[in-house]
DNA sequence: CTGAAAGCGCTTACAG
DNA sequence: CTGAAAGCGCTTACAG
């Protein structure tokens, strides 16, 4: 039983033939049984399950949220699995609220670590800490010197402003959530970075809400804005999407009628929208990342390493670079 | 030992009064100290870890397909959480290739089933059935009477098919995948659904490719289809996405400048484009009906149940409805 | 290096 | 209904 155990997990030491060649008996007969240990056993004992959970944005109202997030959720997979972890998922609703009596992934001990996406509230992070051994912050407004994995939306902003008055464009708005959904810490970021390169250029930053479908109003307000001197930053590529539907519908064109640019990304925008442009950003790497970080510190059952602010790099688009309009005055 | 782990599983039969104060006691001692079971220890003398995997489509060279597989995923993430399973995620990675010698969601015993979504190559779909004991398939080419939940694809392509004629357009192309993405079941049943709707009305389907991004001859003659008198059928709504960019490009507008329906849909869609004519489809909801079919199963040890195939609806959008256009004949 | 033994934390017959 | 006991399948000191 000893032997076998340590032959199977590796840690038989000692090179001469015969035990070089009982362990490679061992392994064949294992294999010739189809022998598939047992985690359940192997966690009682080692107290460890070598599951880790993410915790993705849902909120209570709203069951699909951040659909960007699942690409960030596939990098994480990729990293826990090299590490010979399982992933597990569990929602908002698992962790707040009744929902919790029935969640096994907080009721039972099943996991060694978690890593939160997304911004959460308060007692939901005191809550975690309080259940769950290891934590790791994912794009989420927790941010410590250790421990979190999160993009530079300073400077995502500050590549969007600065291609906008590059571009030419005097008359700037940025587009932002309504407030109620404004408490994610990009938003105030990627603003700070558009407003600061917009301001070197002398010019101001004018705020705007997106407008809501089926509110006719604030469609046609939201068109009203979009002319050739002006350009539009989205914080998201959805408000970019949206916005392009409601010029659309009014025979307007983004590059040729306005301006467009966006301080977010997503996998699939070269094929979809290739010409926006946009501040890039690869979330299955920051998924990595912080799958990464856990399993580094889970192995080695040492604190975590320092926090990874990951970079981003600007992508042109024609959404910019209004092609034949002479109004447009160009620098 | 005996009468606590069946007060707090709830199996405590009897209503005597001594019987309920015990127990009331048993519950309390264990909140007071925060008690939480070990889910191994239970998983290995019950043999059942109340773990379900869900099966997630990435192909080796293509870390990141199929992104709207996310909105399946929580809703299967939803039905399981309800039923008191925790839902495990593995990619394709997992099960075939040298990859899956390291993961551990197949090389141990992990799940008491799997959701299987999108369609597998046909190894995969053997090795499944040897290592898991249970599994049901979610919009994917297998299909069975029993343990398989999918779309009605026919379904939707005839209401795309009727939009279309009904609208009046005389001239029809259908927009379908490269060879090498075909084997989807959708893919053929679409395109069946569209045929057969255009064919009642004494008109033919016309089968064009997706312009692929940075290939301009290939987007030139995209373009060049693009008339008032045509409609243009999508599979995927990102086939509309790519198709809407080409267009935008050249300063075509679907709805005004040619006519766009889609056979699928996203949830999303109501902000980001409201006025794209298409099938509606609720994959949350499919992947609750993928979980409550598997947890049924599950909990009373019972085989699956018939397989379901969910209906879609039509949703009317201005891509279809060119609104002043007079070159475009009506019914 | 290796074998025999203890024990991880539960559930489940079993006898009372 | 309840208590004492066995046992799920592993890993890990321990003695040889």
């Amino acid at each position: 039983m000893n032997t076998v155990s340590r032959v199977l997990n590796g840690k038989l030491k000692g090179s001469y033939p015969a035990v070089v060649r009982k362990a490679e008996r061992v392994r064949q007969i294992a294999n010739k049984h189809g022998y598939r240990a047992n985690a359940a056993a192997r966690a009682m004992v080692t107290r460890r399950t070598r599951q880790v959970g993410v915790l993705v944005p849902n909120t209570p109202g709203n069951r699909f949220t951040h659909p960007l997030a699942y690409e960030t959720i596939l990098g994480i997979n990729e990293g826990l699995q090299r590490a010979g972890y399982v992933m597990v998922m569990a929602r908002l609703d698992d962790v707040r609220g009744d929902l919790a009596k029935q969640s096994r992934v907080f009721e039972e001990h099943v996991l060694d670590g978690m890593i939160v996406l997304d911004s959460m509230p308060r007692e939901v992070e005191r809550r975690l800490e309080e259940l769950i051994p290891d934590v790791v912050w994912c794009d989420s407004n927790v941010w410590r010197d250790h421990g979190c994995v999160r993009r530079d939306e300073l400077h995502a902003g500050l590549l969007a402003g600065q291609a906008v008055v590059d571009a030419g464009y005097k008359h700037i708005c940025m587009v932002t959530y309504p407030a109620e959904h404004r408490d994610h810490f990009s938003t105030q970021q990627r603003f700070s970075g558009v407003r600061q390169a917009v301001a070197a250029a002398g010019l101001k930053v004018e705020i705007m809400t997106e407008p809501r479908t089926g509110h006719e109003e604030e469609r046609a307000a939201a068109a009203e804005k979009l002319t050739p001197n002006t350009a539009i930053i989205t914080n998201s590529i959805y408000q970019a999407l949206a916005l392009r539907s409601a010029a659309e519908e009014r025979g307007l064109i983004p590059g040729r009628d306005f301006g467009l640019a966006c301080c977010d990304d997503m996998h699939q925008l070269d094929r979809l929208w290739p010409g926006l442009a946009r501040a890039t950003f690869a979330r299955y790497d920051m998924g990595l990342a912080a799958a990464n970080m856990m399993t580094r510190s889970l192995d080695h059952r040492t604190p975590h390493e320092m926090s990874q602010l990951l970079p981003c790099v600007w992508h042109d688009g024609q959404t910019l670079q209004p092609p034949t309009n002479p109004s447009i005055p160009t620098v």
